[in-house]
DNA sequence: CCATGTTTTGACCAACTGGTAAAATCACGC
DNA sequence: GCGTGATTTTACCAGTTGGTCAAAACATGG
């Protein structure tokens, strides 16, 4: 029914998503203001309006798409796949994201530091359910004795700690770096952290 | 020469410092208010500037604390020591500071999320020179056959982010977990990663 | 209990904030 | 090239923000 979007609508409406992600993902909800969103997106501050009814509106249509993106990849782990490739996988592909799409990391991870005002219920339903089942899936894994016995959900904090890192502390890494990329060595080095960790 | 200070001033400083952490941590630079500060130390806004001259000071003087505090565990690390109690001793104590003083931590990753505006003089300098000399012991560590040969600063990195992981996405980790406390098993699951990526 | 320095308050300000309303401009099918 | 709806702008508002200032209240040693 709803939407026959115009190129125009399509064109402004992602101009403002991106340029929210930018300063949402710095400075957070509070700290953000839509001069900076005007600024960044070359939309005056009621024309962002017509397009988003408020502040908070832009703010939680990000978080929703993010969150989609967040889960899908614990959902599409498989079962009868081989554990460590899986679990390896898993955390290659975070690891990609932190690299590709690390605004949308650190946008997250503001949201959390907060305490999670707006997607609290998520975390406690949604997500909250879905790792459980990843990590019952891992407890299978080691009781086959296909991987070390580890405690699941702490191999999945550890996987999400050590990965949205590169993303979140990407300014403290290069600094402590210098020049070096942090990528193809990180991405390297958490996977042997992993197959460690998980080889029997 | 400077500061004998009043039971007064030390009370009122203290409550302010105090308050300052609690909502700069959760609401970074920008997002916080004097008002905020205000409610939570009991003090009026004049008051507080009374104290402090500006917000800026609060905040530069609460990052300035922590940061002393941050990098003096690294620089307590005995070359001398055995490699593996050194280094699992050194997580241990970061993942008490993430349990016992998760404001600080969550303040220090709002301000680098941001991309770390008023330290990352500090970044470039201090923590860069510490970090690399650690990453030089680890270094030759491994050359010497006592730990497996790993990337000094990645490892450190891995640390730095599987503990602060703890304070910084407390909600998150709490709503995952349900009402199972996070912190003994997180230690032990933290320890045991590190004790396989290490052992040779 | 007074004098002096310390602490606290109340009144205020200019800049900024999220948001509104209506008029002006634009795009596009006819 | 015209009319209609979509888009954009201009002008504006009330609330909030960091910060100032002078006066008031307080503490404390003599």
């Amino acid at each position: 029914m709803s939407k026959p979007e115009t190129p125009i609508q399509k064109k402004n409406r992602s101009a403002i998503m991106n340029a929210g992600l930018e300063v949402f993902s710095k400075f957070g909800f509070r700290g953000s203001t839509l001069d900076q969103i005007s600024l960044e997106s070359g939309l005056s501050k009621p024309n962002i309006l017509y397009y988003f009814k408020s502040k908070e509106v832009i703010y939680t249509t990000l978080l929703g798409e993010l969150l989609t993106d967040w889960l899908k990849p614990v959902r599409d782990i498989d079962p009868d796949g081989d554990p460590i490739a899986e679990i390896l996988g898993y955390a290659a592909h975070k690891m990609e994201m932190s690299q590709n799409y690390p605004r949308q990391s650190r946008l997250y991870a503001n949201e959390i530091i907060q305490g999670a005002p707006r997607i609290s219920n998520v975390l406690t339903s949604e997500l909250h359910e879905v790792v459980d089942k990843f990590a019952q899936l891992i407890k299978s894994w080691s009781k086959k004795g296909l991987i070390r016995d580890v405690d699941p959900h702490h191999l999945i904090f550890s996987i999400w700690a050590m990965t949205q890192h590169y993303a979140d502390f990407d300014f403290q890494v290069r600094a402590v770096l210098g020049h070096d990329d942090p990528f193809p060595k990180g991405e390297k080095h958490v996977e042997d952290m992993l197959r460690q960790m998980l080889t029997v």
